[in-house]
DNA sequence: AGCACGCCGACT
DNA sequence: GTCGGCGTGCTC
């Protein structure tokens, strides 16, 4: 008999077998309906075998549904996904399905002028045709509303056959690409990356690419060229672009768009949902040819995926966190393997991982060298905080404020980059010490000016600050500790009081709307200087800004994370990149407590590959990634026992293995959040070892209680 | 994810 | 004496 394999949008850790009725004639990747205890659910063919007979008694697939199947590759990369995570198909599946949740968008209807006079032309009948005009409202109230009248009067109108409603194509159907737009002008570097780049993709088959190249030296242009000339050659192949974060997704959209005549598809959590289905049906069916997006936009139905683009592939918002964990970048590499794709990771700063492999031979490395236009790189000076300390309460150094006072003598803009919101990171009682944390939580709570609160940034928890002290009752003595962007604010304005002086952070910028307004106002020189988070670290020009100041360049290297010098040096090198990109030479100072870091050396002397070359050297040493792999595995509980006699039933079952070590039982950094205790171990593994392998075979011998949750983490990034 | 089965508190 | 609380476990 035929058996069908079922995948499982559920937290089961395997298909489930169904038998496959003859007449259904199931294919791998059908969407189909299946009986699972009282209930039918839908799954998708993940395999179709023969088999003499079976062990147990098999339910049959019911039915197949009407909607799209998955491509057999989009089902294998599925399942590579949940391997490679340890997490059950269900949760990868889950997200692939996830652009058909959404009903599509319903058929439009709007209303216009017959053009024939009313009977009786009143006012108000006036009013509303006058309303009419250039406009296509949706709906009778709608131009009621518009018109200043009550609805009736409208309706009138259309029974009268003034007004008619009329159906529109719904959205807008994805126009085709035209590679013979707008073709850019190359520069020599950008022409001799865009034609290795065109050669490796007219090949075809799987070749992972780094494009490699500073800030401002037109990578961009370069993938476009390449997306160009295989739209060219095959018109039905398929670009997929994926970025780090969807404020990023409107500015590619725009170059897409400006080259090829066209607007792309859009792919992020913020898309609406019956856009997103148009959007999931036009990658199945082929209609879209380029996809630009989040990285859920990697578990799309591509049909023919010939080009994926991962830009700033360093970027650490490529690693989801939370419920389905993975890291889309090296999910991006697997998925162009299984769909013989080229896929091109694209950055100023690439992660050591990439940077392995381009040494190692394994990815095909494309460097750009010169900065895009006469713009030359900013003359980086480290300010030692030992030597010139800010005033008491204060956390600009005089070097620092000095070059602030030149550079808004000359009209020219300064960039003050702390990677902090609010106004003080720490709330302390002077009189009992008491810190203020969030319910159930060890995280701080940091006090926001403009709103008066104190937030958890890790929760979102939130409260009024409190008159006096919730642990000695002290009055008015609860201070502020260490600086925010707003309170950086506040000094500049004491400093220079007719500056004006803005603060870019998700709290001024929550959303894409006001993030752009504050771009724009600071691109058109209504701002002098713009204190601002990594929220405006990237990705953003602005031609009158000469001077970057970094205020506390050591804040990424605490705590102690495998990956925070690079991160550091990432993030210093992209803020302190801002300056200087037209004509103007741009200046950047770097307030530190270490200037001796090889990571300020390093952004000192402009030197990556000296940085790249020291952090390696360490990495190697310790067999830490790129040498070696981690794997976290986290338990958490509200009961402090269980996870106790957890924690240590796992340390008992540790395998022995070759090449594997496991550290911990530890507690977490964050031991409680959300009053669940946590507890940490980690598995470091060499490059050979199937890690993933040994995690589940050692999570297979202890049997963990209910009251116990188990979370594994492959290649964690925080540490949290 | 549902949905059922299972042992302990306030009701007709 | 029951109705029902949601902890625990299973679904091909």
């Amino acid at each position: 008999m035929r058996i069908a394999e079922v995948l499982l949008p559920l937290a089961v850790p395997e298909p489930f077998d169904y038998a496959a009725p003859d007449d259904l004639a199931l294919k791998v990747g059908d969407q189909v309906v299946v009986p699972l205890g009282p209930r039918l659910i839908r799954g998708v063919v993940s395999a179709l075998r023969e088999s003499p007979g079976h062990n147990r008694p098999l339910k049959a697939v019911a039915d197949v549904l009407d909607d799209p199947g998955l491509p057999a590759s989009a089902v294998e990369f599925v399942q590579w996904a949940a391997r490679w995570t340890l997490s059950p198909p269900g949760d990868p599946l889950g997200v692939a399905l996830r652009g058909l949740r959404a009903p599509p968008p319903r058929a439009q209807v709007v209303l216009r002028a017959t053009g024939r006079a009313p009977a009786r032309p009143t006012p108000a009948r006036q009013a509303v045709l006058a309303a009419l005009d250039g406009a296509s409202p949706a709906s009778a109230a709608e131009l009621a509303r518009a018109a200043g009248v009550s609805s009736g009067v409208v309706k009138g109108l259309c029974e009268e056959g003034v007004i008619e409603t009329i159906n529109v194509e719904p959205a807008p159907r994805f126009t085709l690409p035209d590679p013979d737009h707008a073709p850019a002008h190359l520069n020599p570097s950008q022409k001799a990356a865009a034609d290795v780049l065109k050669t490796l993709i007219a090949q075809g088959g799987y070749r992972p690419v780094l494009l490699d190249g500073v800030t401002g030296s037109g990578k961009t242009e370069v993938y476009l060229e390449a997306a160009a000339q295989l739209l060219g050659d095959e018109p039905d192949a398929q670009v997929l672009v994926l970025l780090p974060e969807i404020a990023l997704t409107q500015a590619i959209i725009a170059r897409f768009q400006a080259r090829f005549g066209a607007a792309p598809a859009e792919w992020h959590s913020a898309v609406p949902p019956p856009r997103r289905r148009r959007a999931w049906e036009a990658v199945a069916s082929g209609e879209a040819r380029i996809v630009v997006g989040a990285r859920s936009a990697l578990f799309l139905p591509f049909r023919k995926l010939r080009l994926l683009v991962v830009d700033e592939e360093h970027d650490s918002s490529f690693k989801q966190d939370e419920g389905f964990v993975y890291q889309a970048r090296d999910l991006a590499v697997a998925r162009a393997s299984i769909e013989g794709a080229t896929c091109v990771l694209a950055s100023a700063t690439p992660s050591l991982e990439t940077l392995r492999n381009a040494e190692s031979g394994r990815y095909e490395w494309l460097r750009l060298s010169a900065r895009h236009g006469s713009a030359v790189l900013p003359d980086i000076q480290l300010v030692d905080l030992r030597e010139a300390p800010p005033e008491q309460g204060r956390w600009l150094s005089p070097p620092l404020v000095e070059a602030m006072v030149q550079t808004f003598a000359r009209h020219e803009q300064t960039l003050l980059f702390l990677n902090r919101r609010g106004y003080a990171p720490l709330v302390l009682c002077r009189a009992c010490g008491h810190r203020m944390t969030a319910p159930d939580t060890d995280s701080w709570l940091v006090e926001h000016r403009y709103t008066g609160r104190l937030v958890c940034h890790l929760t979102g928890f939130s409260m009024a600050k409190p008159a006096v002290c919730p642990q000695c009752g002290a009055k008015d003595s609860l201070a502020a500790v260490g600086p925010g962007v707003e309170r950086v604010e506040e000094e500049v304005r004491s400093l220079l009081p007719e500056a004006r002086v803005a603060v870019f952070s998700s709290d001024t910028a929550p959303d894409g709307r006001s993030a752009r307004a504050l771009v724009e106002a600071m691109a058109n020189g209504e701002i002098d200087v713009l204190v601002a988070t990594q929220a405006a670290a990237k990705g953003h020009n602005f031609p009158k800004l000469t001077l970057v100041g970094v205020v506390d360049a050591d804040l990424g290297l605490r705590g102690g994370d495998l990956r925070a010098g690079e991160r550091t040096f990432q993030l210093l090198a992209q803020a302190t990149g801002r300056a200087g990109r037209k004509e103007r030479p741009g200046r950047a100072l770097i307030q530190t407590y270490l200037p001796e870091h090889p990571v300020m050396q390093a952004l000192a002397a402009g030197d990556r590959d000296a940085f790249v070359a020291a952090e390696m050297a360490a990495r190697e040493d310790a067999r830490l990634p790129p040498f070696g792999r981690l794997c976290a595995v986290i338990l958490s509980s509200e009961n402090p026992a269980a996870l106790e006699r957890t924690a240590q039933a796992l340390a008992a079952a540790i395998p022995n293995g070759e090449g594997v070590e496991v550290y911990g039982p530890a507690d977490a950094p964050l031991a409680l959040v959300r009053g669940r205790r946590r507890k940490r171990l980690l598995v470091r593994a060499d490059r050979n070892v199937d890690m993933q392998a040994y995690v589940a075979a050692w999570l297979a011998r202890v049997k963990a209680p209910a009251s116990v949750r188990v979370s594994v983490d492959v290649d964690p990034y925080s540490f949290l």
